[in-house]
DNA sequence: TTGTGTTTTATTGCCTCC
DNA sequence: GGAGGCAATAAAACACAA
């Protein structure tokens, strides 16, 4: 197991003596044996709790330390023994220093990550749940539409009108075979001028893209979480899938 | 000046790899 | 089993409003 704690704190332990060597060498003064010896002490006091601030203490690094090290880091931002150890040595820190150092900055950058994903995704689901809203209200009305011209093609069978879902009788649809077709182009035009509002996600990952999904020529990168089908001629009428929607069955069996 | 929130430096414990 | 990475956390340093 790797533990650093005692050897880095001695090292800066042992700085702070080279310095009180230092100090005591600069000192010219001559001063009589115990009165030297008092101040020796008072000093000695004064190194030890120096020592121990160096030892509990926390340090930020230098503005040019934290350059480099983000120059570095830029560059890799791993760290190999040998490049640890050449850093350490150019900014004059602990090896364990540079370490560290590296260690939080790389979580630092994965928490700033996080973020932009998180918003990336927020931004797509907002996206989404709007283009949900819209098509919703879409239905709604398309609904109503449908009623009123239903109701207009059958004024007799008015209360029908109010079930869409049920499929009417054979002659009926013969009857009103000639009507589809204007009842089915004006869907057609509906849903081809919906085509742009619709729910089109982009996938950072084309793999997260399921097999029932469309490619859109217009939008290569782009695909829609929706059944193929939905446009096709023969099934038109069946496209209403939010909650269960009526089906028109019973209007383009002929097609 | 002081209380409070944020950032930075450092430690600890656990995990994986060789 | 040691070295190194990561997540969680502590604590000092710093920023800033009141």
């Amino acid at each position: 197991m790797k533990r650093f704690s005692s050897s880095d704190s001695l090292d800066a332990y042992i700085s702070i003596c080279r310095s009180k060597e230092e100090k005591n060498q600069r000192s010219n003064q001559v001063y009589s044996r115990e009165f030297q010896a008092m101040i020796d002490n008072l000093e000695e006091e004064d190194y030890r709790e120096e020592a121990s601030q160096a030892i509990e203490k926390k340090r930020r690094l230098s503005l040019d330390q934290v350059k480099a090290l983000e120059k570095n880091f830029e560059v890799e931002n791993k760290l190999e023994p040998e490049r640890k150890a050449k850093l350490a040595e150019e900014l004059g820190l602990q090896p364990r220093q540079i370490a560290v150092w590296f260690q939080n900055r790389r979580a630092r950058l994965k928490t700033k990550e996080l973020e932009r994903d998180y918003g990336l995704l927020k931004a797509n689901y907002d996206a989404l749940k709007l283009d949900y809203n819209n098509l919703e209200h879409e239905h709604k009305s398309l609904t109503v539409q449908l009623r009123e011209l239903k109701s207009k093609l059958c004024p007799e069978n008015e209360e029908m009108s109010e079930a869409v879902e049920e499929e009417p009788p054979v002659s009926e649809q013969s009857k009103n075979h000639d009507l589809c077709d204007n009842v089915n182009a004006q869907f057609t035009a509906s849903s081809s001028s919906s085509l742009s509002s619709l729910n089109w996600i982009q996938l950072s990952d084309p793999k997260t893209a399921a097999s029932n999904t469309v490619y859109h020529p217009q939008h290569p990168h782009i695909v829609k979480v929706e059944d193929q089908s939905l446009f096709s001629s023969d099934v038109s009428c069946n496209f209403f899938s939010v909650d269960q929607a009526p089906t028109l069955q019973w209007y383009f069996t002929g097609q």
